[in-house]
RNA sequence: GCCUCCUUAGCUCAGCUGGUAGAGCAACUGACUUGUAAUCAGUAGGUCAUUGGUUCGAUCCCGAUAGGAGGCUCCA
């Protein structure tokens, strides 16, 4: 007999040799039919496969991650079956469960595909998996693989085969497919019962763009139809947020070819909007004790060659500007480190000068590769909302729990609600690899742990994840769609003060170096904004948002109240504007609900008689008649952040 | 940078197998003077991204360039 653990802490007993499947099957019917997959000490197991000691067992079911990553896995090894029957001949390189589905990356030796031969694959996927064909597993020796794969011409499963060692190689067989594969899977194909291929796409074999290029197709699948529904309509909705759509009808900014790519034009509308973000940042930050500095956008060739920049980036940079000094090269900076380590440099410093905070929104230019840029979140020239710290060592917690007051200070007055921080430390196995003493590097990856729990961040610690230069902390945002941004982060770096050679005086009389400190809570500007315009489907908050109001004239007999009206508002700070087209109301009430405008002010002859406002509210409608004075209060009211 | 696909009026998109283009919205003009999500009529607007080739003839076929989309690779 064998005794299961079960996640309660209830022990039960079993024969040896019992499958997980069986043990779902003793504690309910319904349990059993929902097991994917088993995790056993840890190891994701087949649900069939035998127990033969004692174990901790959890049965995984589509609500746990590692029930999904089963399930994707298994439905990638439908689809290369459904593949393989549709066109023989085809090899296969890797089919992994990804974040949101899997993908398998085939070679059809040449043959065309694309997304018009989606609807035939996903017809023979349901087709197979309506077979419930069982996913076999079985132990093979390397010979007999290496064997297997060259019969059938499979020169990438050979390639994966070689980096195995002999006894530990297995198959999955389902159907009249079979593949190499360490597993899990689920029971049978017959789980499957929604299939969507997603899109195709280039992928080299193994990531090297040396190897030959793969077509890879991404797809999702769902045990529930319902639930494949929802999901295409989370991707519809996402389209419709898409900030690169809504940039362009809200007027936000625009890009224009003879400016070049990766290099966005802010129009007048999202000019007022980063106004107001950066407006309400340098206010936190003045009351945080930092000092604005400005700084050009360009730095010359030497600055790049000591912070070390030049020797790794140099190449793939913007090409320098040449001067008609001989031999004179400036660089369009890339960041605004440097530039800032030389305004700390600019005058000795003492211990009790620190810790040092210099703010800039500092615009850098990288040449970012044209295949990567993308909308507002990968740009050539962007502005990041940079600041730099320059402190002792015995200071970085304290500097930490200051920034971490601020970001968090940013995401709730933008209604980020959801996020989580990931502290990247240094790698314990390889410490040469980076920059700074043992004793720093503890002492800040301690103060950072330290500061994020005490702030009550959820934090997840990885180890290995830090820059050569040091530790940092980065926060993820969640999307209202529930998609993950990488926004604000962290960074110590003891590479550049020791570049720079910077240097404060101790109380010591001693030369010390001090430690700095990067952040930005909004990242740059332009992935900031892109993000929000993606989490408010462009609804911004009313503080932040361009027009908070539009006075529509039920005729042009009222336009000189609707001047009156918008004179006062603007007395009282609220910015607006006048719909003086020759429109019925229907219509100008339409555009306005369509330019996301927060509140409408109707006015007609009762209005301008009473010397009232009728208000109608973006999305929600009609709200009634009220003063001037009461609607400012109203607005007031719902504005927090000026 | 690489792979696949795309680029037609300000915007969204039609355009059958090659015979130099069309709609809706927006703009402009006029009529209507309007009460909570589209009033009517008219006008104007395009070297079909650019460029080279094939052809009697190219928006359409082929190549190059630029820009865009989805990926890959990279990201101070």
């Amino acid at each position: 007999m064998i005794h299961v653990t079960l996640p309660d802490g209830s022990i039960r007993e079993y024969e040896k040799g019992t499958t997980s499947h069986q043990i779902a099957l003793s504690i309910s019917e319904g349990l059993a039919r929902n097991v994917l997959a088993a995790k056993v000490n840890n190891e994701v197991w087949d649900s069939n496969r035998p127990i033969n000691e004692d174990v901790n067992l959890s049965l995984l079911t589509w609500n746990d991650p590692e029930g999904k990553a089963t399930f994707w896995h298994s439905s990638a090894h439908l689809l290369a079956e459904a593949i393989e029957s549709l066109y023989p001949g085809t090899k296969f390189g890797i089919g992994p469960a990804i974040e949101k589905g899997f993908y398998y990356d085939i070679d059809l030796g040449g043959a065309e595909f694309s997304s018009d031969h989606f609807k035939k694959i996903e017809d023979k996927m349901l087709e197979l998996s309506k077979l419930k064909s069982e996913f076999k597993r079985v132990a093979i020796t390397k010979n007999d693989a290496i064997n297997y794969f060259q019969e059938k011409g499979d020169e990438y499963k050979l390639d994966l085969l070689e980096n195995l060692k002999d006894g530990e190689i297995t198959f999955y067989s389902q159907g009249n497919f079979t593949d190499l594969c360490r597993g899990p899977h689920i029971p049978n194909t017959g789980f499957i019962k929604a299939i969507k291929l997603l899109n195709v796409a280039g992928a080299y074999w193994r990531g090297d763009e040396k190897n030959k290029q793969l077509t890879r197709i991404y797809a999702v699948t769902f045990p529930k139809q319902s639930e494949l529904v929802e999901y295409l309509a989370l991707l519809e909705e996402a389209k419709k947020r898409d900030h690169r759509k809504l940039g362009k009808e809200m007027e936000l900014f625009t890009f224009s070819e003879k400016v070049g790519a990766g290099l966005p034009l802010w129009l007048p509308k999202g000019a007022a909007l980063r106004e107001k973000l950066e407006n309400f940042l340098k206010k936190a930050q003045q009351k945080a004790g930092y000092e604005p500095v400005i700084t050009p956008h360009i730095g010359n060739k030497e600055l790049y060659i000591t912070s070390g920049h030049y020797e790794k980036y140099g190449a793939d940079s913007f090409q320098p500007i040449k001067t008609p000094q001989e031999g004179e090269e400036f660089f369009l900076k890339p960041m605004n480190c440097p530039h800032h380590c030389e305004i700390y440099k600019s005058k000795p410093r003492s211990y009790k000068d620190l810790p040092v905070r210099y703010a800039e929104f500092g615009t850098v230019y990288r040449y970012e590769q044209s295949g990567e840029l993308h909308g507002l979140t990968r740009v050539r020239g962007f502005t990041q909302d940079d600041a730099h710290l320059f402190c002792r060592p015995d200071q970085v917690k304290e500097e930490f729990l200051k920034v971490i007051d601020l970001v968090l200070y940013v995401f709730r007055a933008l209604d980020f609600t959801e996020f989580t921080a990931q502290v990247s430390l240094r790698d314990p196995e390889n410490k040469t690899k980076y920059i700074g003493t043992d004793e720093n590097w503890e002492k800040a990856e301690q103060g950072i742990i330290e500061a994020a729990n005490e702030k009550g961040l959820s934090t997840v610690i990885v180890t290995g994840e830090a820059a050569f230069y040091g530790p940092k902390l980065d926060f993820m945002v969640k999307d209202a769609l529930g998609r993950k941004w990488q926004l604000g982060t962290i960074q110590v770096d003891y590479n550049l003060p020791e570049r720079f050679e910077l240097e404060y005086t101790g109380s010591d009389n001693q030369k010390h170096r001090p430690v700095m400190i990067h952040r930005a809570p909004f990242g740059s500007l332009e992935r900031f904004v892109a993000v929000l315009i993606e989490h408010c489907a462009g609804n911004f908050p009313l503080w932040l948002t361009p027009d908070q109001v539009i006075i529509l004239p039920i005729s042009e007999k009222y336009a000189d109240y609707a001047k009156i009206v918008l004179e006062s508002l603007n007395n009282s700070d609220i910015r607006g504007l006048i719909d003086n087209r020759d429109e019925k109301i229907g219509k100008k009430i339409r555009d306005a609900e369509i330019k996301k405008i927060p509140f409408m002010l109707i006015i007609g002859e009762k209005e301008q008689t009473d010397g009232m406002i009728s208000v109608r509210k973006h999305s929600e409608g009609d709200l009634g008649t009220e003063t001037i004075s009461d609607f400012v209060e109203r607005i007031n009211k719902e504005i927090i952040f000026k």
